[in-house]
DNA sequence: CTGTTGCCATAACACTGTTATGGTACATGA
DNA sequence: TCATGTACCATAACAGTGTTATGGCAACAG
């Protein structure tokens, strides 16, 4: 299309969007805004992106990188679905580390956006990462449901309403008021959909009557 | 502030606005559109809401009441925490009649809009039902973890989380697809769910290494 | 009758995403 | 060297948005 290295402009505007998003959150994405801290016109836009809905794909594919890359990188925890864990608070920290990048990729707060097959292709890679670890857990026997795509969904829907909330400031009362108290709602919620969901075989010993009291307080995150 | 009975406007405003939001999507929610629809100039939407901040607000009130008698109605399931799966149920059941009312409620579909004390009060009215129902299975033994308002952050994120994801038809490929394998999903997570909430005394004898497979289709929803 | 108050329409303002018009710089071909 | 065409981009405009300044009209109070 254009030689390397004369894209400069396209990548001064993603570079502009990127830190408009991060500095001011998603409502100063506008396109006016966001040429005038690349220093062009807004044409720019259209010319490098199409137009808005082609730079907020651009912005998933990015956010879909280092999102993906995050859950890659995450550090197995101990017990039984160790990888899944670990995946669930890498994806927990990220989410709180980038948050309008991930009010961005699922919060729909850029009105009518329908994600392009770039930014499709993104969210799949990252969510790859899920699919894998609880495909290992499936062939080790770790889990007491043997349909990938279930499972997935239920841990993704389990962690996503969890981040939501925190990041919405919803929720019963109580929880949502610290970031620590999030981290132990959040690692109770882990824990029982553990329990919940892998093998007996694969729990700990039960531990029989013991109950999971608020003095549970594991070192989340 | 008015003598009762002189607000036909008001009522033709929210009118407007309700059935827009219903036939058309939240897109369709502009000042000029209800304003016309209901019958007079945008005026009207200043005078009697403060502005479509206002209406919005009034919307919310208007789902919260509707969401909160359906939770209130919710008859039970039968095993442990019933109460709460049948409230589960009744969630997904009014958020899959009422997409876009959800959508407006719990999407932040209209840009930077933060709900009034009126719209706050209503939500927390729903949501008095969840925390009574877990707070019912506390005090009956059911519960393994002692803190209802951990149990009710954990509840409502994976109903919520499960919810969103059909609802904007994300999630891995597979489960999205269609309504019924969507309610077989829900069920599984809620089996799952309340598998590591309930306390060990309250399941139901554990059918030792019954894996639990795609096969288990309960009649859900 | 006068003044006040509540309700509302017209028209405008500032902002949004988008695009028609035209100009400039550069590469290509004769 | 000159003509042609293409890629990039600025100006200015258009239609849409939420919001408001202005002013008019009707009903009620003194």
């Amino acid at each position: 299309m254009t030689t390397p290295g004369d894209d400069d402009t396209r990548r001064a505007i993603l570079d502009a969007a990127l830190n408009l998003l991060t500095e001011q959150g998603h409502h100063a994405l506008t396109v006016r805004r966001v040429a005038a801290a690349a220093g062009c016109s807004t044409i720019g836009v259209y010319t490098w992106f199409g137009g808005k809905d082609g730079l907020v794909d651009a912005l998933w594919v990015e956010g879909f990188g280092s999102f993906g890359a995050a859950l890659k990188r995450a550090r197995s925890a101990s017990g039984p679905l160790g990888r899944l864990v670990g995946q669930a608070r890498a994806y927990r920290r990220w989410a709180l580390s980038h948050p309008s990048h991930y009010q961005l990729m699922f919060f729909n707060v850029i009105p009518d956006h329908r994600p392009g097959p770039d930014a499709a292709d993104a969210a799949a890679g990252a969510y790859a990462s899920l699919l894998a670890a609880i495909e290992g857990a499936r062939g080790r026997g770790e889990l007491r449901h043997d349909d990938t795509g279930t499972v997935a969904h239920i841990c993704w829907a389990m962690v996503h309403g969890l981040v939501t909330l925190q990041l919405t400031n919803s929720g019963p009362e109580g929880v949502t008021d610290s970031d620590a108290a999030n981290g132990r709602a959040f690692d109770a919620a882990l824990e029982a959909l553990v329990c919940g969901l892998a093998h007996p075989r694969a729990n700990p010993p039960a531990d029989g009557d013991r109950p999971i009291t608020r003095a549970t307080r594991s070192k989340s995150v």
